[in-house]
RNA sequence: GCCGCGAUAGCUCAGUCGGUAGAGCAGGGGACUGAAAAUCCCCGUGUCGGUGGUUCGAUUCCGCCUCGCGGCA
């Protein structure tokens, strides 16, 4: 059995979507999204989530698996993108992951072995009421060698390190290792010179908002409420500003914009590190 | 045409009692092993509109010019 599995990785709107299904065809394959949005359900416009017609047929897994009121992670995420990789792979097919969630990415085809340690979400209320340096010093107290194994710490990764230590009992360099994957990953990368892909956003956005992007958000705030996965969501954020009247709606689409901007260069930041990525830098002109 | 006010980073502006300048935003770089579209860290040289003058030295003071915004004709 071939274990060949291809990334498609890139920033948002760099055409990813099409460009896998394009691959599929070609490669008889199917596509596993690795999306930390794509896999709410009702986070459609805001989240340019493939229509039915954009998969034109190609089997899409790891989309719409739970609600957007559910505590979801990459551990679950990993663990059943994988089993849909071993499915593909045993029936004969390519597995093609296409994505922009870096960190989806990192767990399930980089050589990185997550600790079995399932969120602890009692533990992460209490401690999220603390200080920075009071977290700070609990993570010192449990594993002083832990501050060599970060960088910028932040408090939300202050909060799962202590989770890490206190819940296995392991000093973090020991409850974190590394795994080799059973995959032959070909890498491709997506993206468009900076100015293009700046453009390719705005005009992304523009069209969300025709679609009715304030309208969704609207209906997901009053069936869901407001849930973390809606309101810190880049698309729905916005709309939300401009629904409560902190700002008016041209003021949110531009916020969209920036906003989505940034994201692209955050994104770029986590894939530009992983030198196994062949790029792509006009993926327009790809000739299927 | 006249009288004011302004012209400094991509944008909005501060500042230099004369010793070539700094904030916010935008933008750029980076980190990130179960919240990740989240969260966090780092990065500011630009003919200080042009041109003459005063001065050891002008972005800063003075004259003229250009452009913009008000007001008066």
């Amino acid at each position: 059995m071939s274990n060949k599995v291809i990334a498609v990785v890139g920033p948002t709107a760099s055409g990813k979507t099409s460009y896998a299904v394009e691959l599929a065809k070609k490669l008889d394959g199917e596509v596993i999204s690795a999306d930390s949005r794509l896999v709410y359900k009702g986070l459609n416009i805001g989240t340019a989530k493939p229509t039915i017609d954009e998969m034109q047929g190609i089997p899409h897994y790891m989309i719409d698996v739970v609600e957007p009121d559910a505590d979801y992670s990459v551990g679950l995420y990993a663990k059943e993108a994988d089993k849909h990789i071993k499915d593909i792979l045993s029936s004969g097919k390519t597995p093609i992951v296409a994505g922009g969630t870096g960190l989806y990415f990192r767990i399930l085809l980089e050589n990185y072995d997550l600790p079995e340690l399932e969120p602890d979400y009692e533990l992460r209320e209490k401690l999220s009421k603390l200080t920075y340096n009071q977290l700070f010093d609990i993570l010192e107290e449990l594993d002083f060698d832990a501050r060599d194994y970060i960088e910028n710490i932040d408090r939300k990764k202050l909060i799962r390190y202590i989770e890490i230590v206190k819940g296995t009992g392991l000093p973090l360099s020991k409850a974190r290792g590394k795994i080799e994957k059973p995959y032959d990953v070909e890498w491709i990368g997506l993206n468009f010179p900076r100015e293009l892909l700046y453009e390719r956003i705005n005009k992304r956005v523009d069209i969300m908002i025709k679609s009715g992007l304030l309208e969704e958000t609207e209906y997901l705030l009053q069936k869901y409420g407001r849930v973390g996965n809606i309101v810190d969501t880049i698309g729905y954020k916005e709309m939300i500003s401009a629904l409560d009247g902190e700002i008016t709606l041209d003021e949110a689409v531009e916020k969209l914009k920036q906003n989505t901007r940034n994201y692209a260069k955050r994104q770029l930041t986590w894939f530009r590190k992983n030198t196994s990525i062949k790029w792509n830098c006009y993926p327009n002109k790809m000739k299927k």
